[in-house]
DNA sequence: GAAACGCCTTAGTCTATACTAATAGTGAGA
DNA sequence: TCTCACTATTAGTATAGACTAAGGCGTTTC
């Protein structure tokens, strides 16, 4: 018996494992992670992220940039990573093994996420026959960590025709992200590109499946990132 | 938004549901859970045992009688058996679904118990036929919280040529416990009754699957309480 | 270049749960 | 019956993580 030795590497907690996911998603497309995007995405308060924001610097998973926002280093893009996968698999797994529809497996998987352990994802991972990708089209990151970053092209640029998934809106600005939500254009969304005015002109889509048509503006399409859908 | 009024029912958390389980299993046999008892079967210590009682008490999960041990109220024997439910289903979802042996189960279902939704283990329960008991033979609990309660002979009193599965160990005495520890006598293990020697004297048995014998004084065989195994 | 607004951080508090150290009941044996 | 040893409880502290309220930094705007 020591006299109380703290244990240099402790298992992550599910709040760190939770704050790493959502900064692994808000910094993906490039930048860095605001403090006020990761409380939206968690739904706490901004000092709780500040807070936890300390920590996990300390811990050595981000950077912080104090009033910039945060990055993930390599080891905490591992863990981050780590739990993308774990998720992935097991939202696939819920719909293909157990009757789950897509809508009902979200919750479910951020639950067990933090369960499971990694013996339990490789057999689910087997009995799936190691997929590449989950319900929604996401890639799966391998064991070893890595993933396939997806080409991301702006609405404004996406030739007309092609089949889109939603992926990112490139903004924080609150009214905008408002109106995308309120037009039904969030991520995961899949759409088609029904044409475009020419000199800049707006850009017509249509949702699918329900067909739904919406008219974006170039300075509103740029914000909008979206993948080919390759099938 | 009222100004921060507490959940009056909300979810059991954790530690909540692992010490309802243990004084479950404490208290099974008719009496009351012991403090040190739950504080080794949790692996915490006493005082914090004594801090959570006060809290369970207070929930009305659990009656305290102070210097003697706590029983479970209905509602905590609900909460209990819902947990219990949960592992036996996981532990037999696990093995017989994803190829898990007998030995690597317990500790994954353990963790799993408290993040899967009621709706994925009704699932699981579904996926494998509305299950009865679990692969070490015990009981499952219904859904609506039934749970088929086991007649326990002592080793003492069993019939020469049965086969039994030790399920509790009624003392105790440290050093009791250590002994039947160190002879291999936990709960869970399987055996049979050799022979009985006459005027009360002792019992020989063997393990399953190993063999080995263990000859058992009468005074010590009168504790160790155990099923019949029918198949 | 200063003022104002907005986002970020610090300060201080709360809860759940754990711990150690110290105290108080309880029951067995002298 | 008294004492001793054991077990249980209280007291006080620590940690992770959340919160609100208050103050600081930066950027935009004039």
């Amino acid at each position: 018996m020591q006299p109380t030795v703290r244990d240099p590497n402790p298992p992550l907690t599910r709040s760190v494992e939770d704050y790493l996911k959502a900064i692994y998603h808000l910094s993906s497309q490039g930048g860095f992670a605001a403090t006020s995007d990761i409380a939206a995405m968690l739904e706490v308060s901004p000092p709780s992220v500040s807070g936890m924001v300390k920590r996990l610097s300390e811990m050595g998973l981000i950077e912080h940039v104090p009033y910039r926002g945060v990055q993930l280093t390599s080891q905490g893009r591992r863990a981050a990573l780590r739990m993308i996968r774990r998720h992935r698999i097991l939202e696939l797994y819920l719909t293909q093994h157990l009757g789950y529809d897509w809508g009902g497996v979200h919750d479910e998987a951020e639950r067990l996420e933090h369960a499971v352990s990694d013996e339990l994802i490789e057999r689910m991972a087997s009995a799936l026959g190691q997929p590449q990708y989950d319900p929604h089209g996401d890639p799966i990151p391998t064991a070893a960590g890595d993933i396939e970053e997806a080409e991301l092209v702006s609405l404004a640029d996406a030739h007309v025709g092609t089949k889109l998934e939603l992926r990112q809106v490139g903004t924080q600005d609150t009214a905008r992200l408002r109106y995308f939500a309120e037009q039904g254009l969030t991520p995961g969304v899949l759409l088609t590109v029904s044409e475009r005015q020419p000199f800049n002109g707006p850009t017509t889509i249509a949702l699918v499946p329900s067909g739904d048509p919406r008219v974006v503006g170039r300075e509103l399409a740029q914000l909008l990132w979206c993948q080919e859908i390759g099938s």
